[in-house]
DNA sequence: GCTTGTTTCAAACGATTGTTTTATCTTCCC
DNA sequence: GGGAAGATAAAACAATCGTTTGAAACAAGC
């Protein structure tokens, strides 16, 4: 027999959903509260305030995305025998924020709508994400990068981060727009026209998106620091 | 002597800015009016609500954007004798869209403040933008690359467009974030640290940073799609 | 000078926001 | 079972939002 949520968790499930869905601006307390099936103090009562509970829900879901995200490199780091190939980096990179960002199951969008926030809200909501979070896996990620083409220097592949980066962002930011827009809209028409994928399920999306950067970038890559074979 | 500018015209210039700046929501009536140095009532009264003087905001701007993109690039398209340079098609469609962005002279940062609602904002308040600014350019992109290059298909353009559109909003959300925090703020050093460029002025960063977009994307379309020398 | 139509102004309206208050209910320990 | 601490509930609070109202100010035509 399951008991029920305690109401602290019911209303981070809700506030995850719900901001995911919405933004944080968009989702008022008394929505957390009706979502949560719990009274509009509760909010105040566990978490001092609207910002705080958004705080828990980053916090909660982030550490495991980041986790995930210097799991998978460590795996291809240590596989093979010589060095590490710079299109599994790449992949290993680019699959872990799709995935974190676009998988349905257990509410993991709220990764999603963090990205599409730090691109709106400028101050300080967010600058725990940008240390505990961005920071480091931007580190392994240059680092790896560093072994796998040992030509390259810091300066190099933090312009070429910044490439790979800007174009997760993008697919991530299409998919999410395509996906809450309504079914007859005509920028969804015309979206869907371009880019047929994105009516796919989420999985084909984010293994044919993480394939196509992958390529793209180790191209870019190679054609622009080509390799010194002595 | 210069006369003192309409109540229209006031409220269009101090919506563009403050829009910009802060975006829609954060910015109210009460805040345009005072800007303006007009009675709140003048916005309902010349526009009809708010969301009509936003719109009205971005139209200005908007085809202005869209009719120098596509001059700058039509210049391209007849310059030499040949088939069009690749790399010199992406500099032009690269470069108009950081131009609009994040040069600051006559308050164009609108345009980067729609970039970053259209990331934001999925109803039905950019429609407009969509079919009349987005789509013609994306067109005449994806036409440009197809005479460049003849062994892509359309399908081909399509995804590397959002590559390299990617790549643009991405630094020039970069630049956006970065002049709008603090001095002393914590993300803010850290950004300065690995992207010294963002502390010169706009001018170098939006040349330099159209030189990497541009050298890394033919990179990335030549790695991938080789050309057939038969 | 008077009328007519347009623009500006202060004030108010109704709705919604995040938060606090005060009271009631639940739980658990002695 | 009584009492204290914790949790939930309904209601109110103060602030802000976009919008509307009705009167005052202004300009132009005759």
């Amino acid at each position: 027999m399951t008991t029920k949520p305690t109401t602290q968790d019911r209303l981070l499930d809700a506030a995850e959903q719900l901001f995911a869905e919405h933004g944080y601006d968009d989702v008022s307390i008394r929505d957390l509260a009706a979502a949560a099936d719990v009274n509009v103090a509760a909010v105040n009562y566990h978490f001092q305030g609207k910002e705080n509970l958004y705080h828990e829900v980053i916090r909660r879901r982030f550490t495991v995305q980041r986790d995930q995200t210097k799991a998978s490199l460590r795996q291809v780091m240590e596989a093979g025998d010589g060095r590490p190939a710079l299109d599994a980096i790449i992949r290993s990179i680019v699959g872990s924020y799709l995935q974190g960002a676009l998988v349905h199951g257990s509410g993991a969008r709220i990764m999603a709508a963090i990205a599409r926030e730090m691109h709106t809200n400028y101050d300080t909501r967010h600058v725990l994400v940008f240390k505990e979070m961005i920071a480091p896996i931007f580190q392994a990620f240059s680092e790896a990068m560093l072994e796998a083409r040992p030509n390259l220097t810091r300066r190099d592949t933090n312009w070429l981060i910044a490439s790979i980066v800007g174009q997760i962002h993008h697919f991530i930011m299409r998919r999410m727009r395509f996906d809450s827009l309504p079914a007859d809209n005509e920028a969804r028409e015309f979206m869907q026209h371009t880019f047929p994928l994105l009516a796919e399920p989420a999985d084909q999306y984010i293994d044919r998106v993480t394939e196509h950067i992958t390529r793209f970038s180790t191209a870019a890559i190679d054609g622009m620091h080509p390799e010194v074979t002595s």
